[in-house]
DNA sequence: CTGAAAGCGCTAACAC
DNA sequence: GTGTTAGCGCTTTCAG
């Protein structure tokens, strides 16, 4: 009797995988049938094709989809490049993505680009070493020699999130100066006129901030601005909250560049002593589940995270079941809603 | 002249990829020499190693991880399954999960199962059909046959987060019920003995609670609860915090299963003038960035999501590296911290 | 240290 | 509707 354990019906831990052939063979057809039966079911005789799942369930027949791929050049695999899943919108984003890949039977292969350009190019590298069917990335390539890559690799490409550079293929997303510039109409529109805007110093905050100043000084109003070094921690929001009141005696509304921020604003604003938003209105871009946990629920410019990943798989599943030469350069903007609540 | 556009350089929009033997003639060697100089390149001379590296940055190479899977019966691909990536406790392991996969020039695979058995089963069986080299998987499998195809697959598979049920082969997380007994030590220490709890009506979550009455009331103490149905709306923990207090007029402290529950709690005890901790104390589990933008700033039990993924790769990885029939059993608790801030 | 031969397990063609 | 044949692109033996 040996030592190690093994499996209570006798059998070794990991045995021998069974092989299609193996399949073929118990149910009397040749390998090709047996394929076809578990992929083309229409194309075999339902007689048949009773035996072959009979042989499949007997044997607990999983398939090799590795060798399946290398033979069909095609991988049932799409990737997805995203900053890190760590940050709410794009772990939403990555969760619509999944949902609607797996519902047609692709799975999603995950990487992170932590924000390095280096990593980034690795990881398209990689992916497309894997022959992935789609890719799906984050914004832009931060070099140009990766967008040259991405141009002519000739795999069906995704660009999320962002709607402000020039798409390499397909694009979905939204504007950040337009959505800086929505917010402007409604708090304008609710009569404020002196605004502060807290978020961090990077290029998309930056744009938020344009479109809401733009449209705020166009109306005669003033945005006094808060830029704080990333990374940013939230306890950061306070701060800059009596900084901005400080600095702009007359403020009389806020827009924090996330939600995160906007309840720690939200926090402060109460240990002083300020009703929001009769004394100071309050506004959030993001519109997770925490701006409406908040009290008072915070009036938001929702952003569908999850909405875009879903479409960008639609987007790659469309192109992969149609004509591989589709043209290049759809963008879909998936808006903003304005999501009044107590705050404003 | 072609009426489709073609690249600037006039090739097609996709070339026929470069293969290994492509590499191969132009640096004059066998395939065979060109695959080891990019997979061992200790054991190639470093004429020959230069040579290969010169034909493969030349031909801009992309070795076919696909076949090369397949050849070598080694994917290089881990695949992890979470209930749902949205929420941030399973985000942050995954980005954990991630970065040292990535780090070991491992891929990762995501699942999302939504907490359905059968999309569990589904997934492992896709995961075991694409040969990865190990599997996450989160808690406890949802059904005995999952159990045991999960034992028998001959994959190394880590089990995270849940310590509360026997390991299939390796864990890695925390026990619930030690959790909420943690939380009524320091609770206990403080002097409070009227305490609450608010969470969703599920297994862990009653664990935790009983881990929390075991202790409390083994010290003469006592707690109420609330266990919301999911799904579980934050804005539900405002009512629920007021009947606790209606059901226990001298409540003193309430632990709330998870952040944003808790930041709900705070803001209407704020709302109801409560002053937080001297008229109500309150308490987290989780400890993401939130708990410590409210403010007061959260007491909690830090949850280590991140860790665990971490810690769930570097098992993997050693079983990889070392001996594929390593002893199964292997548990790692994670431990729980109590972070003290100004709300207990 | 390098090469020749033989697959890895499956599916695209093409016949029948 | 089913079978035969020939690979997919790489890595493993095993020789030299």
């Amino acid at each position: 009797m040996p030592a190690r354990a093994v499996a209570a019906d006798g059998s070794a831990p990991q045995a021998r995988a069974v092989r299609l052939e193996d399949v073929a063979r118990a149910a009397g057809v040749a390998p090709v049938t047996a394929s076809r039966a578990l992929n083309h079911p229409g194309q075999v005789a339902p007689h048949t094709l009773a035996r072959v799942q009979a042989a499949v369930a007997a044997l607990a027949y999983v398939p090799n989809l590795t060798a399946g791929s290398l033979a069909s050049q095609r991988s049932r695999i799409v990737a997805a490049i995203v900053p890190t899943v760590a940050n709410a919108v794009f772990s939403e984003m990555v969760e619509g993505l999944g949902q609607v890949l797996s519902a047609a039977g692709y799975q999603l292969l995950l990487g992170q680009s932590g924000y390095r350009d280096g990593d980034e190019a690795a990881l398209v590298d990689t992916f497309l070493g894997r022959r992935v069917d789609g890719l799906v990335i984050t914004g832009a390539p931060g070099t140009a020699a990766l967008r040259e890559r991405l141009r002519h690799a000739g795999v069906p490409l995704v660009q999320t999130w962002a709607l402000d550079d020039p798409p390499l293929d397909m694009q979905v997303g939204f504007d950040n100066h337009a959505a800086g510039a929505r917010v402007a109409q409604e708090l304008l529109a609710r009569g404020y006129r002196q605004l502060g805007f807290i978020g961090a110093e990077e290029p998309r905050s930056r744009l938020r901030l344009q479109g809401l100043r733009d449209t705020v000084q166009a109306a005669g109003g003033h945005v006094a601005a808060e830029l704080l070094r990333p990374p940013l921690a939230a306890s950061e929001a306070g701060p800059a909250l009596l900084r901005l009141r400080r600095q702009s005696p007359g403020l009389q509304a806020v827009l924090c560049n996330n939600d995160l921020l906007a309840a720690a604003a939200l926090f402060e604003a109460q240990r002083q002593g300020w009703r929001v938003p009769a004394d100071l209105a309050l506004a959030t871009l993001g519109d997770l589940p925490l701006a409406a946990a908040c009290s008072p629920r915070l009036s938001a410019l929702h952003i569908p995270s999850r909405l875009i990943g879903e479409r960008a798989a639609q987007l790659l599943l469309a192109r992969l079941a149609g004509a591989p030469d589709a043209p290049r350069g759809l963008r879909v903007d998936v808006g903003l809603a304005w999501v009044a609540r107590e705050s404003t």
